[in-house]
DNA sequence: TTGTGTATAATCGTATACGATTATACTAAT
DNA sequence: ATTAGTATAATCGTATACGATTATACACAA
């Protein structure tokens, strides 16, 4: 008997691939080759096909007809569209959530912020920013739901790393996390839920703003 | 030369294999062993398994590690769950689309509606349904929020058309439909939006219920 | 009977191999 | 010089092959 769950080759690559897309380590429209990859990852092809099918579905990614997949690129109004889209379904992950949050939900939540305090780096700061926010939502117990937010995320995290790197943004969405938060914590739904999308929508219109500028 | 898109196997399976689960020829759960789809189709295993990867994320196939594949089968909390987050895109996508709705839009979805009327086929009714909701959507030019709600749409429908078949729902629905279209024709965003948030959650409720007595 | 272990078959996951498609470099003609 | 055409290389998409994992059937012991 082996490993029970050992991860799939292809999972492995997928992961890989979609941490180096995640951190800017692969850039927009560079393509991604098979056989390099592969080579990379001493696997062959196969693996690393279905690694990009994964990806393609997870919008981090573009295939071509017989001409290779790249990393999928955001435009500015795309990035926008997704916070739009966060903001509608994050909303009503909180609204569900917030009767069901516990005292550790918020404790652990009051710790993630404070560790965020302390985090400069952008893709750490990142990755707990999306932590703070899945633990809001986790208490609605929607699965699907959160995988979908999941998902979204994912896809402008890219675009918020480099924001975060060039703008100082912390104070701001930390002071809007702890008004969010304290709002949860008094099942005050009538306010929580605007606060966060007012959250979601700020950030989306200055990321767009942001990256309109290197378009234009 | 040849066909200068020609579609890929694995997405030629991929299109039939959805077919047949969102038809109920594939019923939840039941296995889908990837030598005998690849046979069945005269093909090799390679682009069964990417079709496969595939489906999966898009809800339609469950993938257990060695253990192949079976069509996902969605409790009717699930179900509901898909509701609740259809309903908070759907309403996003509404109220972005009035404003850029024009007088063809309105022929075309009337046309729609009345198509609906004299279809009593189930599986033929769900797919117009879904072309009747797109094109009111449309008009938003979000294509990845269309393109999410599409997915939601075919989580669903297996179960609407199952629904549709035992009960008859088709006069609810259409007399829903023209009121929706009559606040679009009027720009009354202000009505539209919760008239489509009440005809999805009563459609999910129903639904859900229905499967409850399966279940129990 | 019920459970446990083992042999066999079925199925999955991936490497290798190869034809098909697309990109690139080079030649020739206008 | 620019374009069109062709040969070559690079890359993709899929068939075949095979080791790895899991399911099944059956013998045997408690």
């Amino acid at each position: 008997m082996t490993d029970l769950d050992a991860p799939t080759t292809a999972e492995l690559i997928a992961k890989r691939l979609r941490y180096d897309i995640l951190s800017g380590k692969l850039k927009p429209l560079q393509p991604l080759r098979q056989d390099e990859i592969a080579a990379q990852m001493g696997v062959s092809k196969i693996p690393t096909r279905e690694a990009l099918v994964q990806l393609k579905t997870e919008g981090l990614v573009v295939i071509h007809q017989n001409r290779g997949a790249v990393v999928a690129e955001f435009s500015a109004s795309e990035v926008a569209e997704v916070y739009e889209m966060r903001a509608a379904l994050e909303t009503l992950a909180i609204r569900r959530a917030i009767p069901n949050m516990t005292k550790s939900d918020f404790v652990r939540a009051e710790g993630l912020i404070e560790i965020m305090d302390d985090t400069h780096d952008a893709l750490n700061w990142s990755e707990l920013n999306w932590e703070f926010h899945a633990m809001l939502y986790r208490p609605a117990n929607m699965p699907r739901l959160l995988e979908h937010i999941r998902m979204l995320h994912s896809n402008v995290a890219r675009y918020v790393v480099h924001y975060l790197t060039s703008v100082d943004y912390h104070a701001e969405a930390q002071r809007q996390h702890r008004l969010i938060l304290q709002l949860c914590r008094t099942g005050n739904i009538a306010q929580a839920t605007p606060q966060l999308e007012a959250h979601l929508t700020q950030a989306g219109k200055k990321i767009a703003q942001f990256l309109k500028k290197d378009e234009g």
